[in-house]
DNA sequence: AAAGTATCCAACCGCTCAGTC
DNA sequence: GGACTGAGCGGTTGGATACTT
């Protein structure tokens, strides 16, 4: 293991920033960009370690972040994250435009966590701390389903992080931000210190509300497995693990693995970037896809959702108004807008309502009767 | 008003991993 | 293939501030 330099040097300042080396730190960027982290500090006059500067700009002097109160959806957002990603504060970030790893991992840590556990819900695994799971609760297979998607979600993003750094060796400045704070850091020019646009938040969640909704509307003994295993769904829980995405007009990077012109079974990690890019062009008829789809039974691979996209099946503006509705926002908001501290933004009253019981109930059985509510064969697919 | 306690959050530390030589 | 480096990530700390007694 090789350590870091930085906290190993004497004579580096350390402790809080002073406005002057904010000021120095950001002029700096702002004409040269960061370049390498390790020999900014000398050239921009600063006693401090490159880590700590990288860790200033990132977490505070950046001009793409937002700072203040997260609002409701926010908080939505990050309890819904959590609950399938755990603790993977960068992971989360890159749902959440403009917040930092670290400010939703303070704000994790200092609000919504105190939160779940007055609930009497284990904010680790989003579960009651009396957990009745498995014992007759008849939940257990929505927990293992879940508890399933969040390891497929977690190799996802590995696939997805892999990809992005392909992406960047092959598209020197990429017009847009597409993976929040880990990309965002990555000011290598004068004119990237600008604001970055940021994805629509949470297509990614709606990608799980259909996962979601496919599994338990269908009923069967589907399995789902790891990304790299073969994950199976019925021919009705189409293929949600699917997302087109088109990154930028110039730079595609999408996915179709069960496409027999694609490489089908191939995962992603099989992937080369050439073969991305003919499976788009091979796709980018969503119609095509979805006869595809229909005629396909074992889905492989998973969808590299990546950023500043336009997905196809799973795109924000042809889902939420879906019957189904925002499953995992459904569980949220109870978790969100019954904290022993009510939030007055908090209007609906059969969230109160559904509070009534224990929490299993309300957790859980809440998330489950908005799919059962829903109607099979949504149009989303 | 003062002391004690709780809360917040910027910053640090140590680890991991990918890339390079 | 191994050593080294740069960078990112998650956990933790500690100072500042707010609140309570």
């Amino acid at each position: 293991m090789v350590k870091s330099q930085c906290f190993e040097k004497v004579g580096l300042k350390k402790g809080p920033w002073t406005p002057e080396e904010d000021q120095k730190l950001l002029a700096y960027i702002e004409e040269h960009g960061h370049g390498s982290w390790r020999a900014l500090p000398a050239k921009a006059g600063l006693r401090r370690c490159g880590k700590s500067c990288r860790l200033r700009w990132t977490n505070y002097l950046r001009p793409d972040i937002k700072r203040g109160k997260f609002n409701l959806q926010e908080e939505q957002s990050i309890i819904q994250l959590h609950a399938l990603l755990g603790n993977r504060w960068s992971a989360i970030a890159t749902h959440l435009p403009k917040r930092t790893d670290n400010e939703i991992k303070n704000y994790w840590n200092t609000h919504l966590k105190k939160r779940l556990d007055k609930m009497g819900i284990d904010p680790v695994t989003h579960k009651p701390k009396a957990d009745s799971f498995g014992s007759g609760s008849g939940h257990s297979k929505g927990a293992a389903s879940l508890s399933h998607m969040a390891q497929w979600e977690s190799a996802r993003l590995e696939a997805e992080a892999r990809l992005v750094r392909e992406s960047k060796l092959t598209v020197p400045n990429p017009p847009k931000n597409i993976l929040g704070s880990a990309v965002s850091a990555q000011v290598s020019n004068k004119s990237s210190a600008t604001p970055t646009e940021r994805p629509r938040c949470l297509d990614v969640l709606k990608a799980w509300q259909g996962v979601v909704f496919s599994m338990f509307s269908v009923g069967s003994s589907d399995s789902l497995e790891s990304p790299t295993s073969t994950l199976n769904f019925s021919e009705n829980a189409l293929a949600i693990p699917l997302i087109g995405v088109q990154k930028n007009p110039t730079t595609t990077l999408a996915f179709a693995t069960n496409n027999a012109t694609c490489n089908r079974g191939t995962t992603v990690s099989e992937f080369d970037r050439g073969n991305q890019l003919e499976c788009f062009e091979k796709l980018k008829d969503p119609a095509q896809v979805r006869r595809n789809l229909d005629s396909s039974m074992a889905i492989h691979g998973i969808s590299p959702y990546a950023g500043d996209h336009n997905a196809w099946f799973v795109d924000s503006s042809a889902n939420e108004n879906a019957p189904m509705g925002n499953i995992i926002d459904g569980f949220s908001e109870i978790l969100v807008c019954n904290s022993l501290d009510p939030n007055p933004t908090c209007s609906g009253e059969n969230i109160n309502d559904n509070y009534a019981g224990n929490l299993e109930d309300n957790y859980w059985n809440s998330l489950l009767n908005l799919v059962d509510a829903s109607p099979t064969g949504s149009s989303v697919f």
